[in-house]
DNA sequence: GCGATCTGAGAAAACGCTTTCTCGCCGGGC
DNA sequence: GCCCGGCGAGAAAGCGTTTTCTCAGATCGC
């Protein structure tokens, strides 16, 4: 007859009173201590099989005081960024044995904070995506939320990793690209004001620009997602540029829509880049000139840098800089000879 | 002075001396319970806002018997499809204060059950999202699961709802849709052979082509992914089908990619559907005529029926059944005369 | 003014586990 | 034959909360 404690499901006092034992002989022979006689481990092994007895991890997890569980904090889960983030750290830390928490900040900021404070207490350790965030808060915050790993964030401690992706560079990649194909009219549709991977490209657009004072680089106002692309159209042509800038590759593909409805060609008209090279980017049409970013990899390093710091390791590269791949495809070709600027 | 527990935390017993009061007090203060003295509570607030105490959530969890968590088994979250269920669903719990522990079985269907059974350990329930796992073993595992919801299965236990997407009648109104433009040769490229939803297309066209004898589907082998569709185009070429119904919109953005590799027009000579309506699908090019399914809303719902069987509310509609609707877009069109079948 | 009632706060048990502490028992050494 | 060391298992003390139980003190009624 199955004892049942009185919450219902069977717990080690269960397993102890039918196998005749203390709840202590149990624990051992659960976790594989072998100071327990074998005749005895076998009886309990036995006994648990017959009642299928599986430990509570909430009261392991108080006793051990850890939860074999990490979160992630994400500003959107609809971004395709976020999801390759998010799926590279879920498949490393489960090679650990280690589970993923999600914490959707759906974009509000303000909530950010307290979001990362209260999965940081669920977990042993945190994955911060929060590109919104001000530096002022990020600084506040992070020392509490140890042990952290940043995503394409910094801050001063030296004790939270962070792993960021050289933006910069690529965009003045991706710019060079333009210029070798003849473009000399360029316009960067950027994306969300705040974000700080937007301050990133911005600031590789001005070094380009110093490099290149010949070519001409608009910035038009933008967003990060489809609709912003599609609703750029207007701005784009009016800026008179040939080679278009997206903030990503969401935009970008919007972009290519919307000029694609208006009978222009890409990119025998404008040729058009993104960025972040999401798995949809190569099956786009014409298929899309970006910069490929390693999301999947630094998903999977963060955990690896989340993990030194949680078994308090020597971690001997605290974060890294990712390059951004150039990825030459069709959406960009030569440029026509300049156009006028349209008036709308 | 701040005094640490041994954890290196801060805990009740750390806020209980500052405000000079027991244990309980604190708890209750911090649960809202009125049967504390203004003063004191005032006094027990105080000390927690200046040591920052926020209460252990493992502790919590111990006491109270509930962790304010749901979790979520997925087989691959690189698919857009559970992405936006888990995307629902997160943003449907996060809004009643629950999170959301993600497992990604990434497709080893041999350890869903295990890793089913590990997440609702740590959890209140489970949503389970298992298209590949035997009818036997989902029956076996469901009742240990509960509070359980199934995505896309069905089970005999009338306490675990399940959200279906009505796949046979989705397919069967595309087809119907390629019959109306004057297609009579179609052509499924079907999904991964042991998927549910896929068994539920299959029957869908059994029925399709007992209404409409004259109408030939022939069957092709296929997968879920890019790929697929991409490899696919020698096999839908030979079969001379003008009206190719794609598995899911990802084979059919795969296939538009490889037929217009081959220089054949969408849908000039070909029509292609797909199936699912991610977000990507009206950005294609030609735009993807699919069967749109409510897919976060069915997330959104989970949560709803879930949260029905944590509060053990009364739920008047265990599960749900969703209909497709059909979007048509661009990559449907007339069909041409007859092809040839060509010969690889 | 005294007993009954009620309020409010502390003591302690409970949640389910791990782990230290303790102790009985056995074997070996002298 | 006795003592000591070591081994193995039970008792008990945590882990950090919540909640029941208990009881002191205040309030009310008569």
């Amino acid at each position: 007859m199955v004892r049942r404690s009185a919450t219902g499901r069977i717990g080690i006092a269960d397993v102890a009173v039918k196998a005749g034992v203390s709840h202590a002989t149990v624990s051992r022979v659960m976790n594989g201590n072998f100071t327990v006689d074998p005749d005895i481990a076998a009886r309990v092994r036995a006994a648990a099989a017959e009642l299928k007895y599986q430990p509570n991890p909430v009261g392991r997890s108080l006793a051990l005081g850890k939860t074999d569980t990490i979160g992630i904090v994400v500003p959107d889960l609809a971004n395709p960024t976020f999801q390759a983030i998010l799926r590279g750290l879920s498949r490393a830390a489960a090679q650990d044995g280690y589970r993923v928490l999600i914490a959707d900040s759906f974009e509000v900021s303000s909530e950010e904070a307290i979001l990362a404070g209260e999965a940081r207490r669920r977990c042993d350790g945190l994955v911060l995506c929060a590109p919104r965030m001000s530096d002022a808060e990020l600084e506040e915050i992070a020392p509490s939320l140890r042990p952290l790993v940043l995503i394409n964030r910094t801050t001063d401690a030296d004790d939270i990793p962070s792993l960021v992706v050289d933006y910069g560079q690529g965009v003045q990649d991706i710019a060079e690209h333009l210029v070798e194909l003849g473009h000399t009219r360029l316009a960067f549709l950027s994306g969300p004001p705040r974000s700080a991977s937007n301050g990133l490209r911005l600031q590789g657009l001005e070094a380009f620009k110093a490099a290149h004072p010949q070519v001409e680089v608009r910035m038009l106002e933008g967003g990060s997602d489809f609709d912003t692309g599609h609703g750029a159209v207007d701005a784009v042509l009016e800026s008179g540029a040939t080679g278009i800038l997206a903030f990503n590759d969401l935009v970008a593909m919007g972009l290519m829509s919307g000029l694609h409805e208006r009978g222009l060609q890409v990119p025998g008209d404008i040729s058009v880049t993104g960025f972040d090279d999401i798995p949809f980017a190569k099956y786009t049409t014409p298929a899309l000139t970006t910069a490929a970013v390693p999301i999947t990899e630094l998903g999977e390093q963060a955990w690896h840098q989340l993990r030194a710091l949680i078994r308090k390791e020597d971690n001997d590269a605290p974060g890294s800089r990712y390059q951004p791949r150039l990825e030459v495809r069709a959406s960009t070709g030569p440029a026509k000879a300049p156009r006028q600027a349209v008036h709308g």
